[in-house]
DNA sequence: AAACATAGTCAATCAAATTGACTATGTTCA
DNA sequence: TGAACATAGTCAATTTGATTGACTATGTTT
């Protein structure tokens, strides 16, 4: 293994590095568990339904991108059978978006798989220098949308 | 400002907003600086450029995207003036791509500017907790490719 | 010399997003 | 109360970054 290549990385490929492997180990598995049809993008998405259900606009502004691009993910999950449109009960207007008995088994194998990935970092580093990196980075989140609270650009997974 | 929305965040969605807030600063600087057109895509291809030239099956490889996608990044690259193609000195089959002079002006510029973000990402949690990050993301990094040596997955920015 | 391998390009397609135009419903206020 | 405006969602066309497949030209092996 080329270890040189490890040993110089600069922050911004350490970042983008360490959510690849975790992305990749993520869908690597849902793959072997029958869920190859849900695709990194989908991610964001499967976990805020998790927490209610959505509207579209929820959802777009959530994951930061259009409206109708929301629009078109939900036809291809819907399609696939995680979530169903519902209308909305008092808006005509409107639908919500809520996930399906397959769209919960995903949520779930999710969380499972992301619970274990992230009990190997902690036994590989301890859990104190675990807290202490997610207390960094939670700060350098939140000091960067101080100035422009909008737009959450594109987080993908 | 949606202070909730910070306090409760998983290890995914933390990776995934440091480096989409990392990313943003640094695009946002470059377009300033009139590189407008360069985008998060070509990070990586001008950080492998700028340590010597490279043949398009070598970007390929390190880019983890085939070649010809790295042959339509090099296309729209050579039309904006930052890279260009040379004969390879002993292969006629193959190109060598090198940076401009005003490709070095973006690498340079994009030094500086993470430099910056660094900088005031050790202002805000201190040398020795920056350190730590910086060692615990790369073991993550380096187990999460001992297995599987190959294919670096598309690393963007 | 023939057979195979490699570097790169061309063309068609896919995935995830965009902008713009539109329908239907909801809200405001003169 | 009805006209004007706003909002939720969809349809269509386009862009960006990638893919697979087919091809040319050159290099390597046997």
């Amino acid at each position: 293994m080329n270890h040189q290549i490890y040993s110089e990385l600069d922050f911004t490929s350490l970042l983008s590095f360490s959510l690849n492997a975790l992305i990749d180990e993520l869908h690597g598995k849902l793959s072997e568990l029958g869920f190859g049809d849900i695709r990194p993008a989908h991610g964001f998405m499967f976990k805020y339904l998790a927490s209610s259900g959505a509207t579209g606009i929820e959802l777009a502004e959530y994951l930061g991108i259009t409206k109708q691009a929301v629009s078109k993910m939900v036809d291809y999950l819907e399609k696939s059978g995680y979530v169903i449109r519902q209308n909305h009960p008092t808006d005509k207007r409107g639908k919500i978006i809520i996930l399906t008995e397959r769209g919960w088994l995903v949520v779930k194998a999710k969380e499972k798989i992301l619970t274990e990935i992230e009990g190997r970092w902690i036994e590989d580093t301890g859990i104190e220098r675990m807290q202490m990196l997610k207390e960094d980075l939670t700060k350098f989140v939140y000091k960067a949308n101080e100035g422009k609270l909008s737009s959450r650009s594109r987080p993908v997974w």
